[in-house]
DNA sequence: GTCTATACGCTGATAGAC
DNA sequence: GTCTATCAGCGTATAGAC
């Protein structure tokens, strides 16, 4: 059996992501993460003696998510278009989630402000994540279920940037467009065959 | 003839949106306004009682100076495939002044942190830009200068929404890259014939 | 592991002299 | 308009008791 407060540090991850994607790495402090957990400011310190090294755990956790992710057994049973699609449905949960931005945006809008640490790892997830676009993309249009122009990874990062861009937007206009323009983009990579 | 330093009002605004741009609304303080131009943390009191005033002023600037760039002579001039490529001028520069984000892509990541009036401000900023691209989306298709599926406003937000990602990513990529995604974005609109 | 207590610079902001 | 002086609160962070 589990105690209900065994893993702290797990509970504290998941506050501090919630509102590293809600508030931005500068917009929130550990006194938002004790209040909603209900212990104390120094207690954090304890499991992260430094923000950075919370902000760390939280990118490192993100990139473990992502590989387990794309990895899985149930994704490489997928066709390249139906791959697109769970990435798609994987950025439409930032949304659901309140109106969230996505981690590598929420980064690269503060990355100049973050510690080398915080920089390097953020390189990282981002690397992983157009790596692994990219060589779908290459792969998709080769097997005839893609059609765009130019190079695989010039397109990998058009589709990450318009969805990322798209979740921040949607915070200042109306979260129901990011369905629509999630349409819009994956358009412009389908075959029509 | 204009004192060198007549008005400080504007070099703040200057310094201050270029802050902005480079570490997020919650990255920078009056401190660095202050040592920055050599003055006084309360001098710039004196001009921006509230930090909410100054970031009100900054979107309100921006506004006005993107109203006069959609609106002027020399851009009434121009077919609708010049007036996209210009837009892509307009935030290719944002790269060039040292890999700034947008001021839009800035504001909405922090958006849920700001004040009621910079969040009022950041919405009409957003709603302008959208609705001078999504005219000149319809009017461009129109008139057969552009071909794409679906609704103008869609397709407005995803080109404005892989701007501003695209400026993002490439903080944690590689600068040059930026350029390659812009050709990308603008084949997708672009008619063939 | 979590607590209390504490340090201390930075933050936005004000009062009042010049 | 800009200055000096000052403020209370918050930020990250540490020491040491339990």
């Amino acid at each position: 059996m589990i105690p209900a407060k065994a893993d702290t540090r797990r509970q504290i991850l998941d506050i501090a992501e919630n509102l590293l994607l809600d508030l931005g790495y500068n917009g929130f402090s550990y006194k938002h993460i004790s209040s909603a957990l209900g212990i104390r400011n120094a207690s954090i310190h304890y499991h992260f003696p430094q923000k950075s090294d919370l902000g760390v755990a939280i990118i490192q956790r993100a990139r473990r998510r992502f590989w387990r992710w794309s990895h899985s057994e149930e994704m490489q049973k997928r066709n390249p278009l139906e791959k697109l699609d769970a990435f798609f449905i994987l950025n439409k949960k930032f949304l659901h989630a309140g109106g969230q931005c996505c981690l590598g945006g929420v980064l690269e809008t503060c990355f100049k402000t973050l510690p080398t640490d915080m920089q390097m790892e953020t390189q990282a997830f981002i690397s992983d994540m157009l790596g692994w676009l990219t060589e779908l993309l290459r792969d998709g249009r080769e097997r005839g279920a893609f059609a765009f122009p130019g190079d695989p990874q010039d397109q990998a990062i058009v589709i990450m940037s318009s969805l990322q861009g798209a979740l921040q937007v949607v915070r200042a206009t109306d979260p129901s467009l990011f369905e629509a323009a999630a349409r819009q983009i994956r358009k412009t990579v389908k075959s029509e065959k």
